[in-house]
DNA sequence: ATGGTTTTTACTGCGTC
DNA sequence: GACGCGGTAAAAACCAT
C-alpha cells in the first residue's frame, strides 16, 4: 500500500563528487561485502556495490527542507527552491544578461545580439521547463502520500496528478502553494472518482488548513472549468457501514433509503456525508444491527444532532413511498 | 459584507439497564 | 448513576449574492 511513497527525488545528477563522504560507519553489505551508505532521503541503508537495501525503515519524511508552520514555508518555499544537493544544479540556475554588452562592457554588433537574444530565449524556455517539473515532482509525490494516507486507489491518484498538471499549464501556481493545489486535486479527482473523502480527512493527512484547500479548491475547479457535482452520498455508506462493521443488508438498506429520499427531492442542499450517515444508522435499527448515534457521528464525523434530524426525515420519506 | 440556510454546540429531560 | 436518545435554542459555519 505504501509502496510509492517514495518518489520524492529530486534529480541526483550531476555532483557525485561529495556524496558518499559523510558516512563513516564501518558497516558492510552482507551479500557483497561492500560499503554501506545511508539514503535519508528514502529512509534506507543501501550497499554503494550492489544496490541491496539493508535497512528499509521507519517514516517517509518527504523533503526534508519542507515547511511545517507557515512562517517556515514563507523562509523556503516560497521563494523558491533553497540552495540544496537535492536539486540538480543547486537551485541556482544561471541567466543570461539583458544589457547587450560584452564582458568588457562594449556593445555588441547587431549580429551577436540577435543571437544573444536567442540563447536567451531557449535559456528562458529550459530553464522554466525544469522548475516544472521539479515543481511537479514535489506535488505528485505529495499527491501520492496522501491518497495512500487516505487509502484511495491508483486511479485517483492518476486524476489528480492530471489535474495537477493542468493547474500547472494554466499558470494557476502562482500565488498558492504546491501543497494546497495538491490537495485540492486530490480532493477534486476522490469526488470525481466517486469515492469522495471529506474536508475534514483531507485536510488530516495535508500539511495545509482546510481554508485554505477549500478556497484553492474553489479556485482550481473555476478556473479548469471542472464539473464536479455535489458528492453522492451513497458513495460514503460502504465506508461507514464497514467502519462500524454492519452487514450488507444493512448497507442495502442503508441505499435503498437514500434511494427513496432522494426521488423525494428531501436531500438538496443537505450535507451529503450528514444523509449517508444517518441513512446508515437508520438502517442500523431496521435490521436490528444497532449501533449508537455516537458511533456512527464518530465514524462519520458529522454531529449527533445532524443525524437525528436526518434520519427522522428518511424514515418519513420512506413512509411517504410506501403510502402510495 | 449580508442574509438565509444548515450544522454544531451545549444543555435538558426521559426511560432503561 | 451512566447511557442512549430526543428535543431545543443559540452560535458558528457555509454559501450565494
Amino acid at each position: 500500500m505504501s509502496e510509492n511513497l517514495r518518489t520524492y527525488t529530486t534529480e541526483h545528477v550531476d555532483d557525485e563528487s561529495e556524496t558518499e563522504s559523510e558516512n563513516d560507519e564501518e558497516l558492510h553489505c552482507p551479500e557483497c561485502g561492500g560499503q554501506l551508505a545511508s539514503d535519508t532521503e528514502h529512509g534506507e541503508t543501501v550497499c554503494v556495490d550492489c544496490g541491496l537495501v539493508v535497512e528499509e525503515d521507519e517514516i517517509d519524511r518527504g523533503p526534508e527542507w519542507r515547511a511545517f508552520d507557515s512562517k517556515e514555508k514563507d523562509n523556503k518555499s516560497r521563494v523558491g527552491a533553497p540552495t540544496t544537493n537535492m536539486m540538480h544544479d543547486k537551485g541556482l540556475s544561471t541567466n543570461i544578461g539583458w544589457q547587450d554588452k560584452d564582458a568588457y562592457g562594449k556593445s555588441l554588433s547587431s549580429r551577436q545580439r540577435e543571437k544573444m537574444q536567442r540563447l536567451r530565449t531557449w535559456n528562458e524556455r529550459f530553464r522554466t521547463r525544469d522548475s516544472k517539473e521539479r515543481n511537479l515532482k514535489q506535488a505528485l509525490g505529495e499527491i501520492d502520500r496522501m491518497a495512500s494516507a487516505l487509502g484511495l486507489p491508483d486511479n485517483v491518484r492518476e486524476t489528480a496528478s492530471v489535474i495537477y498538471r493542468r493547474a500547472l499549464d494554466e499558470d494557476l501556481l502562482p500565488g498558492r502553494s504546491i501543497e494546497g493545489v495538491s490537495t485540492s486535486s486530490l480532493y477534486a479527482a476522490a469526488r470525481q472518482a466517486g469515492t469522495p473523502r471529506s474536508l475534514d480527512e483531507i485536510s488530516a493527512v495535508s500539511r495545509v488548513e482546510k481554508d485554505e484547500i477549500a478556497r484553492t479548491y474553489r479556485y482550481v475547479v473555476r478556473e479548469l472549468k471542472l464539473e464536479i457535482q455535489p458528492a453522492d452520498p451513497e458513495s460514503y455508506v460502504p465506508r461507514f457501514a464497514s467502519d462500524l462493521g454492519l452487514s450488507d443488508e444493512a448497507e442495502r438498506r442503508a441505499r435503498s433509503l437514500l434511494d427513496t429520499a432522494k426521488s423525494q427531492g428531501i436531500h438538496s442542499g443537505k450535507s451529503p456525508v450528514g444523509l449517508a450517515a444517518a441513512a446508515v444508522y437508520a438502517a442500523s435499527l431496521l435490521v436490528n444491527e444497532k449501533v449508537t448515534q455516537s458511533d456512527v457521528s464518530e465514524v462519520a464525523n458529522i454531529s449527533e444532532v445532524t443525524i437525528r434530524n436526518r434520519y427522522h426525515e428518511l424514515l418519513e420519506a420512506e413512509d411517504g413511498v410506501a403510502l402510495n
